[in-house]
DNA sequence: GATTATTATATTGCATGCAATTCAATTGCG
DNA sequence: CGCAATTGAATTGCATGCAATATAATAATC
């Protein structure tokens, strides 16, 4: 009986790790919309400008692994960036599988207004870097154990 | 100078806590997915599910406010239980506006099978209930930060 | 009590996510 | 070398999320 109990507690909502994730996800991309409209992206958009910035001429597999994303999310979302003039799609001659993403002069230029983009979310989450980047390692080692799981 | 290098590494896709939720909230409905499968359930579907086990008999809305989702979201995928007949969509005869939502007895009896689920996902993160509600409240505080920032 | 404002839900359009499939290119293996 | 297996993208179909709008019902205000 206290263990059928245990299992209804567990069935809260309010108990469950996964919905703060889950509501938490959409909280930001919430308070990302007003400042992410300015630069004319959508939040996973964002993501994978974040990846170009840092390294440019990657395949889309690169970029799918770096953001846990399949080629069914990123062709489309590729394409729109390409008709926004943000990058470059170009089938490797190296290996004609793969299509590599490079950035255009407006896609490298869109870094300097990006620049801002996350000490508005720091202002906005209320807590101090160490704080967040405590949490964020927590999250991160739950997620790795998460896919690990997966991998199986 | 250093003010412009610390801009670059909070652009750096690592450093920020979004991606670490957005990532694990992708992370746990890929684990979910093969669970609620079973249940013949969407996630969003599970949560609606799990807010019904709670409380009968309430209004889109309170759905809505618990979940943090809108009518955009909550309409059509009423009507999608409603086809599975796990729940019951009633136009409230107290207030013409509000829809009741009830759930109907397999919808009930859905949650016996839903019981394991929780003790799955625990297994799955590899992590004591604790540490796991601890980081919970932790993010749900963010959350709800987050929200009052978007509530001004 | 009539008019206006607000509220609850529904609808439409767009952008994800992801499973499943397809297709072309490359790798492996005998 | 020749052929099967694998790989990287693209495509299709379905279910979210959310903005914007529509509609009907209730509340508020004068």
């Amino acid at each position: 009986m206290a263990r059928k109990q245990a299992a209804d507690l567990m069935l809260r909502l309010d108990n469950q790790i996964c919905f703060a994730i889950y509501s938490t996800a959409h909280a930001f991309n919430r308070v990302y919309k007003p400042l992410l409209d300015r630069l004319g992206l959508t939040y996973p958009q964002y993501l994978v400008m974040l990846v170009l910035w840092e390294r440019d001429d990657v395949p889309v597999k690169d970029i799918g692994e770096r953001l846990f994303l399949d080629s069914g999310t990123l062709t489309p979302l590729l394409k729109r960036l390409e008709a926004a003039d943000l990058i470059k799609r170009t089938r490797s001659t190296e290996d004609e599988r793969q299509v590599l993403i490079a950035l255009t002069s407006q896609g490298q230029a869109l870094r300097e207004k990006a620049r801002s983009v996350p000490q508005s979310i720091l202002a906005a989450s209320a807590c101090s870097i160490g704080e967040l980047s405590a949490m964020k390692n927590e999250i991160v080692a739950l997620r790795d154990r998460l896919n690990a799981v997966l991998g199986e």
